[in-house]
DNA sequence: CGGACAATTGATCTACCTCAAAATTGGTGG
DNA sequence: CCACCAATTTTGAGGTAGATCAATTGTCCG
């Protein structure tokens, strides 16, 4: 899995290939909202995501939440903590999930001895931080429709990108309320916006599938610019 | 300069810090407000800022602009550009600068043999994401007040770490529609809640020069933990 | 079938926005 | 050293996107 990943991106010799597989991995399944790591902690692994979906956030008084991330399957979500100790969010399961865990030791011995491995891994962590860049701009400066429309096309190429998804339909198993903690709403504003988008007709949400009836008018809605996902060089599937 | 900010993170062998003096250099002087990098160009350089400020910021629709990042002497603001290559936003001065240019086939190989020296800028590049977390959690979930106190709490670290702040001191060069824009807020609010701060006498703000009165009560108003900078390992000068 | 959780609705409130004008400041050239 | 210009800061008035609180309804699942 983590080689289909990057060799999504990049292509590998076979020494390369090789030590990415002799890496040991502990494999777990985890149940739906279980923390994976916590703020606080300094973890001596990191996690990639085999199966189901996760994401980061960080909580501040009265219990308020700020979700920082998606995570769909082949993402690595707490890579950066190889190189910062010190975790300054929690990282959790969003549904019933399969994680790998990675000794830091072990990526630390791969990426001494293969410069492009580290360049790939690092690029990873990049792209990361240009997710999170985008999402600053739309909580300062966008209107909760303008967001919410952002959030779909995001994850729906997200998920195409990984072949989860197809025909402007995905899962989307999150709550109203998780969307509204990811987008710094409140859940009764996220249900009122998605019953506007809904009105409008441009997409349909039942159950925890979305289906994006007219895709270049949400595109267009929300000025959607995907070059910030860096999808470019990775092959579907 | 930019072995005085790796070393003040690690510690480099004799062979590694000459490598980072063999790096080709071209050193500018730019004026305020001046662009120097933009969105969707593909650079084929970084940039260490030696002098002056600078800060990364997107455009969207009605010329809404979202800054994203202030930056320092000894950052580096655009170190992510050396593994993804089309810019996903623009990088600026902010005050008159001096910027020193350094080609990314210098760094590549400089990564490429001093896997050690590659880990300390990878990690720069981490931290830079885990400060964009913090301004997502703000937007999303604090109060004007509450932002605008956490950024100066943030800066006056930053500067300090740097040696150019000091007994609660320190420049801050920035109008109020910057850190509106920084915060995602009116000028007119950042104006109304700095007034408001004043008159609690948390602040003074005249000129370009902040003075915190009241550091830990500062602190407390906006719950600032400063684990998300980690600037532990950094000595201050 | 019941219990828990999620979605929806209604009513009210407020933090922050927009627009526009006035006051202040800092830099510049004469 | 002063006068002036442009850029900022400040003030006022009014508006609104989105918050909060509190039910009610719907859905899933054991």
């Amino acid at each position: 899995m983590l080689l289909r990943r990057l060799e999504s991106i990049a292509t590998l010799s076979d020494e390369e290939r090789e030590a990415i597989q002799r890496l040991p991995i502990n494999v777990r399944v985890l149940k739906a909202g279980q923390d994976i790591v916590r703020d606080g902690e300094r973890p001596s692994q990191s996690c990639l995501l085999v199966e189901g979906w996760a994401f980061r956030y960080k909580l501040i008084h009265e219990g308020r939440r700020q979700i920082l991330s998606f995570h769909v399957p082949g993402d690595l979500p707490d890579l950066q903590s190889l190189h910062i100790h010190t975790m300054d969010h929690n990282l959790a399961t969003l549904t019933n999930a399969t994680v790998a865990f990675i000794p830091h030791d072990g990526l630390r011995e791969l990426t001494r001895h293969f410069p492009d491995v580290a360049a790939i891994l690092w690029r990873e962590t990049l792209v990361d931080a240009g997710v999170f860049r985008e999402w600053m701009t739309g909580m300062g400066r966008r209107s909760a429709y303008e967001r919410l429309a952002h959030l779909f096309c995001e994850l729906y190429l997200k998920l195409q990108a990984v072949g989860l998804a197809d025909e402007h339909r995905c899962p989307l198993p999150m709550t109203q309320s998780d969307l509204g903690d990811a987008l710094g709403l409140s859940n009764v504003h996220v249900n009122r916006t998605l019953q506007e988008m809904r009105g409008k007709g441009l997409i349909t949400l039942r159950g925890n599938a979305l289906i994006i009836e007219r895709w270049n008018e949400l595109l267009r809605a929300c000025e959607f610019d995907p070059t910030y996902l860096h999808l470019e060089k990775r092959a579907a599937g």
